[in-house]
DNA sequence: CGGTTACCCTGGATGC
DNA sequence: TGCATCCAGGGTAACC
């Protein structure tokens, strides 16, 4: 579920929880999602370790442990998610953070089980693993950056916005609030976007995110929550995921929800006459 | 190599 | 009510 905005709420709210504090354990209660680490060897080394830093890489959560004690990672992917208050459904409950003194928990949940929680030896090797998969941070990425990957692929630009590798922090929701803030349609070829275009899109695509923080993110139905279990307002105040048949901000015709080429499964919303195909 | 698809999972909504 | 079907915001391996 999380993408960048929902991932940066988080971590927004996992850090001064977190940050300085003793994990006194981590208890796994899922091991088929640890990977880097024998899963028999999990409650050793997440014994008696200090948090120094909690961090968003993209949409994920990188927490890392004093003392050379290694980095973890952890992907929530669709569902999961972080309680710093009890959790409502705590079957769904992956791995207790444990804290000593004062005694508290922080609480991983993910319904659906598709978040990872990897483990690594020290910074470097995390460093060079999430590198090998993340691309520029969406709210740091330079113009000249993002036009030069543009550049180097055919695909249609809202998957390409969506590839982590070409940019960190983008998902379903947020690719088609950028691409109707720039006037562009979904299919666009990345590598045709003229010049302007790309100005058009680089402008977009950090304020969007930052209006989504300031909301604390999207949340519906039985979906994403704060750590503090609050529902996120973003979609309250968006222009087009979730708003099919509305009129649009741009012209008042109405919202089309559609599939687009190159993205399997998921929807897209965009208005016709504000993005042209071409 | 670039691009596309299948698959991993489960809960909730919808439809008959 | 009960059951089947579809849908979902991500990431990666496998495939063509």
């Amino acid at each position: 579920m999380p993408e960048l905005p929902e991932v940066e709420t988080m971590v927004r709210g996992l850090r001064p929880a977190l940050r300085g504090r003793l994990v006194h354990r981590i208890d796994l209660h899922d091991p088929s999602m640890l990977l880097g680490c024998p899963a028999g060897e999990f409650a050793a080394r997440g014994s008696g370790v200090c948090v120094e830093e909690v961090e968003r890489r993209g949409k994920w959560v990188v927490i890392g442990l004093a003392d050379d004690r290694g980095m973890i990672v952890i992907q929530p992917r669709m569902t999961g998610g972080f309680w710093l208050v009890d959790p409502p459904r705590p079957e769904h409950v992956r791995a207790t953070f444990r804290l000593a003194n004062p005694e508290a928990s922080v609480w991983f949940c993910d319904a659906r089980r598709l978040g990872r929680i990897l483990w690594f030896d020290g910074p470097e090797s995390a460093a060079t693993a999430i590198d090998r998969s993340q691309g520029p941070d969406a709210l740091k990425v330079d113009r000249d950056d993002l036009a030069a990957r543009l550049s180097r692929t055919r695909r249609a630009i809202k998957p390409t916005l969506m590839d982590q590798k070409v940019l960190a922090g983008v998902g379903n929701i947020y690719a088609d609030e950028i691409l109707f803030e720039a006037r562009l349609h979904p299919s666009r070829v990345s590598a045709e976007l003229s010049p302007r275009e790309v100005d058009r899109l680089h402008a977009v695509i950090a304020p969007v995110l930052l209006k989504a923080i300031a909301a604390e993110g999207s949340t519906f139905d039985a979906g994403y929550r704060t750590v503090l279990g609050l529902e996120g307002g973003f979609l309250a105040v968006n222009s087009m995921y979730g708003r099919a048949g509305q009129p649009c901000k741009g012209c008042g015709d109405p919202i089309q929800k559609t599939k687009i080429p190159g993205l399997i499964g998921r929807p897209t919303y965009l208005c016709p006459r504000c993005q042209p195909s071409s």
